[in-house]
DNA sequence: TTGCAGGGGCATC
DNA sequence: GATGCCCCTGCA
């Protein structure tokens, strides 16, 4: 199947730019998985990828929507060229797009993230994923684990995969999805701040991660999560963001960049880590 | 070898 | 609102 959008649309950028940890590359073969569907998708055009799937079918437009091809990303970027702190970053992330994620398991794997490192987040995942997983017919991928099978595993299985103190947390949060049967898939109907409120409710997240899910799960780019990386770009824009804490930064941000202040952050968050913000 | 930081959150003060 | 702790890894 060929998805095509109406903007430059930049596959690599995109996958690669940290919002996302279920996925694999092989010579421009990005491999994700998601949602007990396997994806392979190739940059064929600049505006035009090349999609395969194995396992439970994803018709064209639940990819429009994973994708978020309905979005006006060219508008948003033109706000945020004009921005005086974003502007002469746009050019380099111009096909960069915010992903729409299952939030279940975008909440579980943020909720591994906490306090670690890209690596070994996609490989905690990835072992979480082939303890406790479902087998994907016609590959040899399985899909994330359900809430019941996290809280099979148990917190100790979760400790020998490295997950740390994470594993308690983690466990807690499936405990409470399973006992209570909720579907988060639900929460769309919540406005932001309530979604955000709701999901600080689970044990182990707190703004950062309510943030995370909101934006790169329910879309919601209004969201503006605030790192490490995000604070040292902050700063080193704008000296007089030094010192703020993450939670006023992040109050910050949605007050400044408004319904761009997701896609502001994960331009932020790339050009700190790429370098492009000296210190 | 040791020390430290890495896409946080929580309890305690 | 600040501080210490949670647990593990990779890297200097």
């Amino acid at each position: 199947m060929i998805l095509k959008s109406d903007s430059p649309l930049d596959l690599r950028l995109t996958i690669t730019s940290g919002q996302l940890f279920h996925w694999s590359e092989d010579k421009g073969l990005f491999k994700i998985v998601q949602d007990g569907t396997v994806l392979y998708a190739r940059q064929t055009e600049p505006c035009e990828i090349d999609i395969e799937q194995a396992g439970k079918e994803m018709g064209s437009s639940e990819l429009t929507d994973l994708f978020s091809l309905k979005r006006r990303r060219k508008l948003v970027l033109e706000k945020l060229e004009k921005d005086r702190l974003l502007g002469e970053l746009i050019p380099a992330y111009r096909g960069l797009t915010i992903m729409r994620q299952h939030p279940y398991e975008c909440l579980i794997s943020f909720m591994a993230s906490a306090m670690s490192n890209i690596p070994r987040i996609m490989r905690n995942l990835r072992d979480l994923r082939a303890q406790a997983g479902t087998r994907i017919t016609g590959t040899e991928e399985r899909s994330f684990p359900s809430p019941e099978q996290i809280v099979e595993l148990d917190e100790r299985g979760l400790r020998r995969i490295g997950l740390g103190y994470r594993a308690k947390f983690i466990s807690a949060t499936c405990t409470l999805l399973a006992k209570e049967c909720i579907q988060l898939s639900d929460w769309s109907d919540k406005d932001t701040p309530e979604l955000t409120d709701g999901l600080i409710g689970f044990p182990g997240v707190g703004r950062k991660i309510a943030e995370c899910v909101a934006l790169f799960s329910f879309g919601r780019w209004d969201a503006f999560p605030v790192d490490v990386w995000v604070k040292r770009a902050l700063s080193t824009l704008n000296p007089k963001l030094r010192g703020m804490s993450a939670d006023d930064l992040c109050e910050w941000g949605k007050e400044r960049w408004g319904s761009s202040a997701g896609l502001a952050q994960q331009i932020l968050f790339c050009a700190a880590r790429d370098g492009r913000i000296s210190r």
